[in-house]
DNA sequence: CTGAAAGCGCTTACAG
DNA sequence: CTGAAAGCGCTTACAG
């Protein structure tokens, strides 16, 4: 066992042949007479030979890797987003470069050159650069890119350079769920503002709002995607005026903390009032009363980019036109009202009765 | 805009020097002449050079890049153990290159295979294979391997070279609290036999039982980790002669399965009968009673990982001694019954009055 | 302090 | 069907 790995010098050696016949054979290049190749594949066995991947990247200018720039690292949706970009780069025998940016701009623009060199392409999230700068950096880096969640100057750019979640439709859909479920006095926990998610929740929210109740009809919280905001939202509404007899918080995390505020104030929910959330994060179906909400499959999301970028990347054109992009799907549990508690709470109903409505 | 990206020879050329001294600069090796510097980051900068890591790879025998291969991509652990790697690696400047096994041997070794000539080192969990086959694949790899949660015989491998929880010592104190409470009749309810993770905990369970009531007093449930176990648990429980005053399960999701079956049948939780979990998942703060846990710092687990991992790497022997392995540490919430029900379960509660026991 | 040149381990026209 | 050789873009002794 020497120290160092044998190279395709050593396979050919071995073998007998040149290192361009080895290489052939290692490429699958098919026209080595079946003996060669034979002899080839004993040597590389022989000597567990595997190709250096660095001097096939230079000789080939292609690494077979793809990029996967992400604002953070934290929970569930990125790792949904990786396991689902790696199912497609497996397929595709890629491997993942796995890099983030803390959400700063000025390091997300250092990850993409630090990237630059090592991959065939990139699939990058991040929702702070400014669509200018992204669209410099990308141009720069003269890689094919998917954007996943983020804004992109839409000059000329084929769509199929971005995926997204349709948040104006899951919202949209929830919130005509509530209204359908005869809730007329429907508010918002919104989240952050300049937040794209937040922009696109409230939007369906207030379309839906608006047309069924008329413009003006709309009652906004403002809320930041965190627990406390949803629970000051909640002692907020309790306290306020006009009492809601519903709330669609932007996200679980608010929904839940408003849950808590107004059980904490004596209101049961959803029998005084009804409260549905988004995202479906594991909690939801975990809480008393279990949640309903939005369920976006972010895997699938990460999936469909992964098989553009590969696309792009074989300079396959269509390759991947055939994916639809997943779309929201409401999750009905108890905290609409429209499950009796008994359903939808616990384990075992968790499937039969959790109703889901297609888009 | 050219098609392709400057070189080493471009930016030798705009700035009149040779490639070598680019290099030097590059490199940081400080024998090169201020004023030649400055010309040649300037060009740098002009031609937006960014180093070929292939090419930079293959000179130097190095990747500045470490491998994860981890048994599946599913769920917060997965997630933590990234951000922990990520961490340390970022610390280091060491890029980060994914793979998974979907728990299959074979699929492990041929990502093992796949990766050795793209890092420089890597973090192997592959619980499915056995340590034999392991062993040998890591030696053959002739890379840096760090083992986390993995078994490995120890036949003279530094320990350095294996992280693992501590499994035997969180059920250790989880049982042990549940004694201190005065429960006497304490339940276990087991995860998948022949995984150690299981194995750890059922052990520490017997030993704290065995130590405070002798040997021949543990009661234990096999389960499998899933919460449709945790409830079927639960109704044997029920269903059972012998009622056990505590239940400890060897993770959240049974616990939260357990419970709620407990529930269906009319029992209190935790005032006929308290529950404990391990792992300490997002959800265990949500259910109700909120869930008595251990929880473990996985990210922490990653962190110390990789950073051993790059300290072999640097043949930096004992960079990494400083780091003592994070200690699973027990999380009171209600489901014990040591808190009150109003304590624990809601959001404001949450920070002061959680209680963690140090190990 | 700087340069010319060999070498890292592959692939790929170009010949034969 | 196979081989000799150039080239991918760097780094690093070796000279000077």
């Amino acid at each position: 066992m020497t120290k160092r790995h044998a190279t395709i010098r050593d396979v050919a050696r071995v073998s007998g042949v040149s290192v361009a016949t080895v290489s052939r054979v290692l490429n699958g290049l098919d026209v080595v007479a079946e003996a060669t190749r034979d002899k080839i594949l004993q040597a590389v066995e022989q000597l567990d030979y595997v190709p250096h991947s660095a001097a096939r990247a230079m000789a080939t200018r292609q690494t077979t890797t793809i990029g996967v720039l992400l604002p953070d690292l934290h929970g569930e949706f990125f790792s949904e987003v990786i396991r689902g970009v790696d199912i497609a780069a497996r397929a595709a025998h890629y491997h993942l470069l796995l890099s983030h940016s803390h959400g700063d701009p000025e390091e997300a623009m250092a990850a993409i050159r630090a990237m630059r060199s090592r991959v065939d392409g990139m699939i990058v999230m991040a929702p702070t650069i400014e669509p200018g700068g992204l669209m410099t950096l990308v141009r720069q880096s003269k890689l094919p890119v998917v954007l996943l969640n983020t804004d992109f100057p839409s000059s000329g750019v084929p769509s199929s350079t971005s995926v997204m979640v349709d948040n104006v439709a899951g919202a949209r859909m929830l919130t005509e769920h509530l209204i359908a479920q005869g809730y007329n006095r429907i508010a918002h926990i919104s989240g952050p503002p300049g937040n794209r998610e937040s922009q696109g929740r409230q939007s369906g929210y207030e379309a839906a709002i608006n047309a069924a109740f008329g413009v003006g009809s709309t009652m906004i919280v403002a809320g930041d995607f965190s627990e406390a905001a949803g629970f000051a939202a909640g002692r907020a509404i309790v306290a306020g005026a006009l009492r809601p007899d519903a709330v669609f918080a932007a996200n679980d995390i608010m929904a839940i903390g408003c849950i808590d505020a107004l059980h904490q104030a004596g209101f049961a929910v959803p029998a005084d009032i009804a409260v549905v959330g988004f995202d479906d994060i594991p909690a939801a179906r975990f809480i008393t009363p279990a949640l309903t909400t939005v369920r976006v499959h972010i895997a699938e999301l990460g999936r469909i980019a992964a098989k553009r970028l590969i696309a792009q990347v074989l300079g396959d054109g269509n390759a991947a036109d055939g994916d639809a992009m997943p779309q929201p799907e409401i999750v009905v549990r108890v905290s609409c009202g429209a499950l009796s508690t008994r359903q939808g709470a616990t384990y075992q109903q968790k499937n039969p009765v959790e109703g889901r409505v297609e888009l």
